[in-house]
DNA sequence: TTCAACATACAATCATGCATGTATCAATGC
DNA sequence: GCATTGATACATGCATGATTGTATGTTGAA
């Protein structure tokens, strides 16, 4: 074979994503050689070096088919549905986040950038989760800063400390969930802690706040 | 060099997985030869063959030197002082791990397993990271059945619940800290965290619970 | 006819496992 | 008390296999 159409070369392309995203899963990213990702994908390491420079290369390449600011999930919300309490905006962020966690290519990859891949020449997946984990948490910290001022929280608890427990309890339930998806719904009981954790931060019914 | 006294081959055992952990620390465990951990031991890969069977084995007895079950926290607390309330216990319970997490070995050799390695021949560091997790999953499910048995949980909160909320919590700000360790000092956070959350699940002061 | 999109071939580098050395400690015999 | 001996605690050397990067083919589309 050789020359294809563009379509065709980029079919291949992602052919070849598609069948690093199988290995890295199945075997690890420093277990898995170019040459299995080739054949896997029907082709030879010529094609892999082709189309990236490097291992590295279509690691990146990987990841960047899946991207979710924390922030677009809220937006989406927000210009979706005008007259949400930030809580109630919060909520269903974290919901739709969990669904798109169920969706196989989202679970595989963040399967794969977790547990799958030490830091390796040019890739830092230390730092991509940081960065992620950074960004969804400036998320919540100015969305429960504003539901602080409009009286949404309990007076007894801060935006600041408010946004870094529920930060840090779906960090703890992504990565729980993360190392055994088929245990649990990552949708169900990430419902039912966050729906809990809420109405815990709730101001209390009757009660004057300060 | 030879033969040397029993406390002496011990002492270079000990030597060769000190070198293990920083290398591993440093460059991930797949990208560690056996050959750069003996150098750093100032050995060579002979001993690291006599002391070991082969990578795994290193792995596994690196492993060895940091345990620390969640019960066992709890348990040295109860011992301790007797008449502590079961949500105190919890409390101390994990003011104690974050403190141990903070001395450099527990926190190095974590750091190995959750971000520096994936899994290699017959080591799953996906199955370890699960029996650790179960076992405080485990004690905290237990500890909330008694709290919530003696009235220390609000009415409208599930001991099953709450185990969840603080494990997801834990783990969250266990893999955060992790990721950035000079950032913020779990000890500190985590006690705000946990104090809050903990508030947060006690019953209100001045009202009738079911 | 040219060049994009691959396949093939090749050299070089490592890491691993084992086989084989070797020096010293410790026990034993005398 | 001392020589002998055997096993211990390593070091060294070698063969093997796996991967990588690149250089060089090859074919079909435009």
């Amino acid at each position: 074979m050789a020359r294809r159409t563009k379509a065709e070369a980029a079919a291949t392309r992602e052919a070849l994503l598609d069948a690093a995203e199988e290995m890295f899963m199945e075997h690890g990213v420093a277990r898995t050689s170019l040459e299995q990702i080739a054949r896997h994908a029907g082709m030879t390491r010529g094609a892999v070096y082709w189309h990236f420079k490097n291992k590295s290369d279509v690691f990146h390449a990987m990841l960047e088919r899946v991207r979710m600011p924390f922030q677009d999930l809220v937006d989406e919300i927000e210009t979706l549905e005008h007259d949400v309490s930030s809580l109630e905006a919060i909520r269903i962020a974290c919901l739709r986040g969990f669904s798109r966690l169920e969706q196989p290519r989202y679970h595989r990859v963040h399967s794969i950038l977790i547990h799958r891949c030490e830091f390796f020449s040019d890739i830092d997946p230390i730092a991509m989760q940081t960065e992620i984990a950074e960004e969804c948490h400036t998320s919540l910290q100015e969305h429960f800063t504003l539901a602080s001022q409009k009286g949404a929280l309990r007076s007894d608890l801060s935006a600041s400390v408010a946004a870094d427990l529920l930060h840090a309890t779906l960090g703890g339930l992504f990565h729980e969930w993360l190392r055994n998806p088929e245990r649990f719904s990552i949708r169900e009981r990430g419902e039912t802690l966050i729906n809990q954790l809420l109405l815990l931060m709730s101001p209390p019914p009757f009660s004057a706040s300060a």
